[in-house]
DNA sequence: TTTGGTGT
């Protein structure tokens, strides 16, 4: 009888685990491409967990007290209606106490990394509430997070995709090696990143790709093209190895190289931004 | 305000 009841007990945990897991693959498929980031080599400093939002994903750090990725995918939207920015707020689920205060008088933003406007055009309300979870946060020098990189959020929305429909996105933070330098200098818990990086794919038969990394010591007016890296270069400073399901010839194709033709990058690069 | 903080 006993046995009976382990066995049933057994039947619908397995079973249990198996749709939870199905469910958890289904969501990463549709937030992510080619799989989400993972680590090329596992240290505590690559290690990360992944929270599941509304509309994007974030790959957590326990270790740097911040998100060392976050993946979305963006696509044309005829008339965005954009709800009122509602408030910063803590995450639970992240355990450390990071609270909507946590930046006060540090001289640093909380800059978003999966971005409000984009992701309420796209995926909506409750979407939109998620990108102000602090777990969303990383602290950006203001000229930065104001001028250079809001210009380049708006390029992204305005411009790449109209032109190609759709466009999966995963933007995350460059830490300093120096350990004085990097795990040393934060505000408050959190590590406070040198460099931020966005990765644009895309998809298709043959997918297209282009890549930045922005330093936190911007003025904010410089054209978006001289900070155009490959993929590989931005796994060369994370750690991270983007899109792991991508055949080894179709990643040399994609992520060895700049490769900016078709997206009219010139265009937009000098297009000025709307603060200050 | 398609980004934010500070000081009142």
């Amino acid at each position: 009888m006993t046995l009976r009841r382990f066995l049933i007990t057994l039947l619908f945990v397995t079973v249990g685990a198996g749709l939870w897991y199905a469910q958890e693959q289904e969501v990463r498929d549709r937030l992510s491409w080619m799989g989400v980031p993972t680590w090329e080599r596992l240290t505590p400093l690559s290690f990360h967990r992944v929270l599941r939002n509304d509309g994007f994903l974030v790959g957590w750090s326990d270790v740097r007290v911040g998100p060392l990725w976050v993946s979305y995918a963006l696509q044309v939207v005829d008339e965005p209606s954009i709800g009122p920015r509602p408030g910063f707020r803590g995450d639970w689920r992240t355990l450390w106490p990071v609270t909507a205060d946590s930046y006060q008088s540090s001289g640093y933003d909380r800059g978003h990394l999966a971005p409000n406007y984009a992701i309420a055009a796209v995926h909506g309300r409750e979407a939109q509430h998620d990108t102000f979870l602090m777990s969303n946060m990383l602290p950006q020098r203001p000229g930065l997070n104001r001028r250079l990189w809001q210009r380049l959020e708006e390029v992204v929305m305005d411009h790449f995709v109209p032109r190609f429909g759709m466009m999966q996105v995963i933007t995350g933070p460059v830490f300093d090696a120096r350990f004085t330098q990097g795990a040393l200098n934060r505000v408050g818990l959190v590590e406070v990143p040198e460099a931020f990086y966005k990765i644009l794919v895309v998809p298709g038969e043959t997918p297209k790709a282009l890549a930045f990394i922005m330093p936190q010591a911007v003025t904010g007016d410089e054209p978006l093209d001289r900070f155009l890296v490959s993929i590989d270069r931005v796994e060369a400073l994370t750690g991270l190895d983007f899109f792991p399901r991508l055949s080894e010839p179709a990643a040399e194709a994609l992520e060895a190289r700049v490769e900016a033709s078709g997206w009219g990058v010139e265009e937009v690069a000098r297009r000025p931004g709307r603060f200050q």
